[in-house]
DNA sequence: CTGATTTTGAAAATCATTATCAATTAGGTA
DNA sequence: TACCTAATTGATAATGATTTTCAAAATCAG
């Protein structure tokens, strides 16, 4: 039981090697709309004829999130999600129907973490931020 | 893998019974000063000399959180956590290293979780808002 | 007290994720 | 180009949290 580890492990360490492996998920993450878990893109990724293995693909995956070439988070039931993104900080909003997902800027928010961790004498603040709802596409549930 | 659906199962339906576990779980979970995993709470149960199984404290915690008496998130490890809570809505601030949590009112982040959703079209938004640290009385590593 | 129904708990089943480890491969080097 | 060596892969086993099973025990209304 490690609850309180840090989000994101340390930067920078060893070289990786360019193997077709590592570019299929990078590819195949750059094709979904929204957030997917390892075993959903690796499913994906087998439907598309592709036999890579599953370990590979969590590999993969927690390797681009440490590069920052993906964002990384955990649904509400607790599976690891991953999606594509830019290198900025930023947030998500979520769509709980069909997973679509819009980056958001969150800068008060930011602010308002920083100055609240402060405020209470905690350092190195690192927060989790994001929305979800139901998009315009899809009808809210009752 | 079911990834996008609601947080909080919907409210009011069958009635509980009270049984002396429930309210182990209850009152135990009171004891705690900030998150705990079932795994945990348990663990603190049966050192306190309760003899409750641990199947029976998932579900009673699940059961609390259902009822709004406790809150849950997940770790970034994926373990869910709970805590007694009031019932007012609230996020946490919460110490990586030693657990501990302070309750934070967020009326600014609500307020623009709220906007930031309508903007983009989407409805019925809830949002995962928490911020980890180091508490004053941790130094942070290195 | 009695019966119907819910709850419990020990153990088995799930399920996502990680570790193992032999075989393969990338990438530099002679 | 051939070779060397460390990194990578992938099938499979292991792990660990959570859920399910189901018979026995407990709750509560009448």
């Amino acid at each position: 039981m490690v609850v309180f580890e840090p989000f994101r492990k340390g930067v920078g360490m060893v070289v990786k090697r360019n193997t077709w492996q590592r570019e299929a998920v990078r590819s195949a993450l750059g094709t979904q709309m929204g957030f997917v878990s390892a075993q959903g893109l690796h499913a994906a990724l087998a439907t598309s004829g592709s036999h890579i293995g599953l370990a590979t693909v969590y590999r993969a995956l927690a390797d681009l999130a440490n590069e920052g070439e993906a964002d990384s988070l955990q649904s509400p039931e607790g599976e690891a999600l991953y999606r594509a993104c830019s290198l900025a900080h930023h947030h998500h909003l979520i769509c709980r129907s069909c997973g679509l997902t819009v980056e958001i800027e969150a800068d008060e928010v930011e602010e308002w973490a920083h100055r609240t961790a402060t405020q209470h004498g905690f350092s190195r603040p690192e927060h989790v931020v994001d929305v979800f709802g139901f998009c315009s596409a899809c009808v809210p549930p009752q």
